[in-house]
RNA sequence: GGAGAGGUGGGUGAGUUCGGUUUAAACCACAUUCCUGCUAAGAAUGCGGCCUGCGAAAGUGGGCCCGAGGGUUCAAAUCCCUCCCUCUCCGCCA
């Protein structure tokens, strides 16, 4: 949610950052006038209110008194008045309601040096990288081995099974086996070990309560994007980024607890409705992946560096892995609503000739942690909030399928990355007879 | 799932019988100051959050918050309803 103060104090600033992500002005002014509304009407509620409580005082003392009369007469009085504020809070909750309605729906402003643009293709490349890169060359060369596309390697070697996951699950439910099975274990141990130094791991519910899909602002936006539990009023979560950004929701930190960082590998759910169709070929889009997260709440002040920690974080995972990768300044008009700016990393996926998103990684400013009402105490003993960081390192589906791919030797095995030999023992090269 | 007991400010903990000088006591912790004087004791004051009015500001007025949400009432921490959570016992169970 954004900052209504801000937006009373500044509303030529707001409109005109806000217009950058097409939010018109008319619909910012709507909010301006439902807000004087509500002002005036709490003030006149309030000031009801406040007689009440004061006449109601003085029947106590008069009964206590023994003035039968009197007392009647002031609860006459004060049931008159209550009468009329109750008419006018339900006055001030309609207005209070369209106000919020119409807030909720206004996206984050942008920073300022976000590129202007209106979808995906005007995403600006900021970074591409490879093994052995070459500043003359705007890519690697593949071989033809390696452009077999994962899905038939995944059959081949016995480790990718989606037919069974479709049996037991539906289609877009991806079975690992084997050595596969074993590679996607490895790839979390792999990332978690190399974050927990400095961000606490932690192992939240698969489950969020509709509150907790709030506080983010999954719900009620992306209600169909979720996959629900209605009998339990649980939702699955889309992301860790859910349940960690509302570990500390509601409360106070103190400012010495920031940055307060965490990472957590968890399934990650998503019905992908408005994608139907699209994508459906092994593991380019599927309703479960698992996924490592890392997050963080800190102040204002080291919200940049939070942001580029964890960016560092996540390309040093793939450049580790070996993987071709390219980083994305998303533009305006792709910018996640709750977002101010966020950096895209894709990865080449040379089997299927395309860049895969595998991490978004993303500054809220305040915009989150207003919604879930997380805040600090500063050292001047004010109370702020804080800024929510977050990124994936990184989302294991997608990497699998590049992984295999660019690994992929001239015999057909797979010859995995050295990084993973701790994880993979005797299987870092994975023939037909090792799944 | 069944029975019972609970949920009060940063912490401990009164108040709930029987609604009204509690507009939440007291203690601890914390902060500032004073006294004393040396790693102690004492005293005074302050001691939360959110929304909002007035004010340039310092400040000052009002409303809301006793697990959450409704209800009754002139008036609710207190009475009623629904839900959540914690603890004890029973049942079931990896």
């Amino acid at each position: 949610m954004i900052d209504l103060a801000q937006l009373r104090r500044e509303p030529d600033f707001v409109k005109a950052a806000l217009a950058r992500r097409g939010v018109s002005g008319s619909s910012m002014d709507e909010i301006i006038s439902l807000d004087v509304d509500h002002r005036r009407l709490l003030q006149e509620a309030e000031s009801l209110r406040a007689e009440v409580k004061e006449i109601s005082r003085h029947v106590g003392e008069a009964r206590k008194n023994k003035e039968v009369e009197q007392a009647n007469e002031l609860a006459a009085k004060s049931r008159e008045l209550g009468d009329l504020e109750r008419a006018m809070s339900e006055e001030l909750e309609v207005v209070a309601n369209e106000l919020r309605e119409k807030l909720l729906q206004i996206p984050n402003i942008p920073a300022p040096d976000v590129p202007e643009g209106r979808d995906e293709n005007d995403n600006v490349e900021t970074r591409r990288w490879w093994v052995g890169m070459d500043r003359d060359k705007p890519f690697p060369v593949f071989e033809d081995f390696q452009r077999v596309p994962h899905w038939q390697i995944g059959t081949e070697l016995g480790i990718l099974d989606l037919e069974s996951g479709a049996k037991l699950a539906g289609s877009m439910f991806p079975l690992f086996r084997g050595a596969g099975a074993r590679l996607l274990r490895s790839l979390g141990a792999f990332a978690l070990n190399a974050h927990m130094a400095d961000y606490e791991e932690i192992r939240p519910p698969s489950f969020a309560l509709t509150e907790t899909m709030m506080s983010t602002g999954h719900l009620p936006k992306s209600v169909d994007d979720m996959y629900a539990i209605e009998r339990d009023d649980l939702w699955a979560i889309p992301t860790a980024e859910v349940p960690l950004t509302s570990m500390n929701r509601g409360e106070i930190l103190d400012e010495k607890q920031l940055p307060l960082r965490m990472t957590a590998q968890t399934a990650c759910f998503r019905r992908e409705a408005g994608a139907a169709g699209r994508d459906t070929r092994g593991l380019l889009r599927v309703h479960e992946f698992d996924k490592v997260e890392l997050f963080a709440y800190c102040t204002p002040d080291q919200a940049d560096d939070a942001h580029a920690d964890i960016l560092a974080r996540a390309e040093s995972l793939l450049q580790a892995l070996g993987l071709t990768y390219r980083a994305l300044d998303l533009c305006t008009g792709d910018l996640g609503t709750s977002s101010a700016r966020t950096v895209d990393l894709e990865v080449f996926s040379p089997g299927v000739d395309r860049w895969l998103e595998v991490s978004s990684v993303s500054w809220f400013r305040d915009y989150q942690a207003r919604r879930a009402n997380v805040r600090y105490r500063t050292a001047e003993g004010t109370t702020a909030l804080v800024h929510t960081v977050n990124g994936s390192a990184l989302a294991w589906a997608r990497i699998w399928a590049a992984l295999v791919e660019t690994c992929r030797q001239v015999d057909g095995s797979v010859r995995l990355p050295d990084v993973l030999a701790p994880y993979m023992g005797d299987q870092l090269v994975i023939t037909k007879k090792t799944s």
